[in-house]
DNA sequence: GTCTATAGAGTGATAGAC
DNA sequence: GTCTATCACTCTATAGAC
């Protein structure tokens, strides 16, 4: 027998595609069957809570993905560069350079806001605490590491919008390349 | 016989909350009935080509004001910085100071970018254009023009998400004061 | 009578839960 | 697969203005 999805692991990471490109609301059993290979059968195995439950696996999954490649460099006392450094990489990579939207954001903005509203608001505020504090230790004011660190988190997002809106991937690029600029001080 | 709503113009303000809390796929139509005070009759008469048209009038009554309020005075050649101080003025209005979302970026994160590409695509990109000759007229270099524009595009968008995702519309706010601090110049 | 505006029962299709 | 609820939508009936 060839099952091409075995795990809940595996699921998972095909219903964060389907989350992302669909939102919650937008994402049906019948796109997340067809995307997954999996029956409903094997789907309510795996997630008894049903949508709810694959929403809150799919942040979960994204979480612990931030959390190791962007959130712990970042906590690292002895190089506060080099983590804005990794994350800066991490987060291009992730977003697949503007063609992959950010899941989190999604479900901020849409109806399905308060279903998860503690872990969308948890993600964004660990996100701002560890690079604020990052920029602290890099030895800016505190007032100017609160302000860059929520204006990088803003245009990272709002970056999404724009690719997305323009079918234009490089608008994230470009704005990628104005927060290490603002970050990291400009080499222009 | 009573009318709540007369006019097509007073239904698509109110769908436009719908829209905007919701989502396209959100939407449904009892909540739409609900928010309106229309029956479906009311509806499909001002209406003809159902929640697809509904999309439209919503997008074009948001492009609309976005015309009279911000474009326009953003095309005014004699005063490229009153021009931005409307923009900013009217932005931070519009948006409640953060305790409403843009319909426009809702609808370019979506599932229905497709089904209103050309729009949302119109709506960026001519914010961004106007926005940017604004700053070449008040003396920027070209690149410096782009970027401006484009960063401040970004962050009102990623704000209006990290606002949401807080439930801190104050966060909207800072973020317009960084805008006003890069476009017009820091205080400070 | 015609025309516009309205309400809402009723349609088949499809949703998510199990 | 089977269930019921809900989906977008259609249609008939009816109201008043002309």
């Amino acid at each position: 027998m060839v099952r091409r999805i075995t795990e809940r692991a595996d699921a998972v990471a095909a219903l964060a595609e389907v989350f992302r490109e669909c939102g919650f609301e937008g994402a049906s059993l019948a796109r997340i069957t067809a995307a997954t290979g999996l029956g409903k059968g094997s789907l309510y195995h795996f997630f008894p809570g049903g949508k709810d439950e694959m929403g809150q696996a799919v942040l979960a999954h994204v979480d612990a993905w931030f959390e190791s490649e962007v959130f712990a460099p970042l906590r690292d006392a002895a190089d506060p560069a080099g983590g804005i450094r990794h994350m800066l990489r991490a987060t291009r990579d992730y977003f697949q350079s503007g063609r992959r939207v950010c899941l989190v954001g999604v479900f901020a903005l849409g109806g399905e806001r308060d279903r998860y509203a503690s872990q969308v608001h948890a993600y964004f505020h660990e996100w701002n605490r560890v690079l604020r504090c990052a920029l602290r230790r890099l030895g800016h004011a505190p007032g100017a590491a609160r302000a860059l660190a929520e204006g990088t988190l803003a245009e990272i997002q709002g970056a999404l919008v724009l690719a997305r809106a323009w079918d234009e991937p490089a608008a994230f690029a470009r704005a990628m390349e104005r927060c290490q600029a603002r970050l990291l001080g400009a080499p222009d």
